[in-house]
DNA sequence: TTTAATAGATAGTAATACTATTATTAATAA
DNA sequence: TTATTAATAATAGTATTACTATCTATTAAA
């Protein structure tokens, strides 16, 4: 990712770059606004076409098929926590702070934070949380992973590897570690939501206790 | 799940009973190795009767849709890790050799065990690693939840959880933990194989650090 | 001004995910 | 035994999905 506000997206996960267009952002902005709503498995290019008052072949000049557009607001996704952590980490010496902050990041429920006008990371947050493992679980993962199409997730994981590595460097395992940190802070909020026995806080509205769960995880 | 070696299913997940049949067996059997083969999205009933000369309104009668056929076979495999894991801790006392034969299970890589004839775990293992989620990361995961479709994983967790209480009564996050198992166990599988960055095991063939790597975070 | 690129609208296609109907076979009652 | 009913199998049909192709209108650059 850089460092600018503005994320500089793969060019191979769209056929024109949709943040040039007033259609092209409007194809993301709805796109996260309809798949929040109805789901991916349901959500059609024709559908997001009505929405926003053009036609099928109109998003398709943007991208190939929906599973990219998926791969393209979860990789923004990525990039913006990782930007996120980036910020809020800065000057911050101590490496157990570091990774303190990670964790509160990862879990807190998320607030379109109106730095960007036409994304709204409230409804992102959920849709990474709900269908984010969709994007690499699939019969194409290595192809998609050559084309560096999950670079985002990879960074965002080695960055808070090198955290815990600066905590410990001793500990065999940071990536794995990083990785478990960043899956569970999203699929135990689903299963809060969801499937709450799998967890321990239950219909909690709070993320204090998945915090501290994470947090005992680490040290 | 019942303590004999036939598992009894959730009896909403079909239309009918597919142990009771040879078309049945052969849904079961043929849908294992054609979704492990080419995929849960590009699977479609058509291409399975196509493989058991059967036609698709003859695997209808059987399932409402595909995403059951799913869930019946996720449901099963869970059913018989719990299954295995109560024999292999039968009679054992000590909780944290339970937990650690736990992870040994959950954790190795699955061979066909021919006790049951017409299922092969080894395939249903890696079709768990790659679409399991994909059985409740859905717009009705209440519904279903409600149906009492995921009592199986839900049973398995409790059951892990409860080996974590033996071993800690004041542990706060028992099942928080065992949920992190079970999906760790299975993702980063999934990740050493396809996504190997995300990992520290990139690459190996075996299990051991994996094992190594959950047993540090139990303990 | 001409050309070239871009955007928009329409139509078309193969495959998907089903449903409904008809045909066939098996089981049971008169 | 025959007639009736019931269960199962096979066939056909439909709306939707996931695209592709074509044609026209508009805008921008040379």
């Amino acid at each position: 990712m850089e460092l600018s506000l503005k994320i500089k997206m793969n060019e191979k996960l769209f056929l024109r770059n949709p943040e040039e267009t007033e259609l092209g952002r409007k194809i993301i902005q709805h796109g996260i606004v309809l798949i929040h709503k109805i789901g991916f498995e349901a959500f059609t290019f024709k559908k997001l076409a009505e929405k926003i008052t053009t036609t099928e072949s109109g998003i398709y000049r943007y991208f190939e098929n929906k599973h990219r557009l998926l791969i393209y607001i979860v990789d923004w996704y990525w990039s913006w926590q990782e930007y996120r952590i980036i910020y809020h980490v800065y000057n911050v010496k101590n490496p157990e702070i570091k990774i303190k902050k990670t964790i509160q990041l990862l879990s807190a429920y998320v607030k379109d934070d109106m730095t960007t006008d036409y994304i709204n990371e409230k409804l992102l947050y959920e849709i990474v949380m709900c269908e984010g493992a969709k994007s690499f679980l699939t019969k194409h993962v290595t192809e998609d992973n050559k084309a560096k199409l999950f670079k985002p997730y990879k960074d965002l994981c080695a960055r808070i590897a090198g955290f815990i590595k600066e905590y410990n460097p001793k500990y065999k395992y940071p990536n794995t570690l990083a990785s478990t940190i960043i899956e569970m802070a999203h699929s135990q909020k689903f299963y809060m939501q969801n499937l709450p026995s799998l967890t321990d806080f239950g219909g909690e509205k709070d993320e204090k206790k998945l915090v501290a769960f994470l947090e005992e995880l680490v040290f």
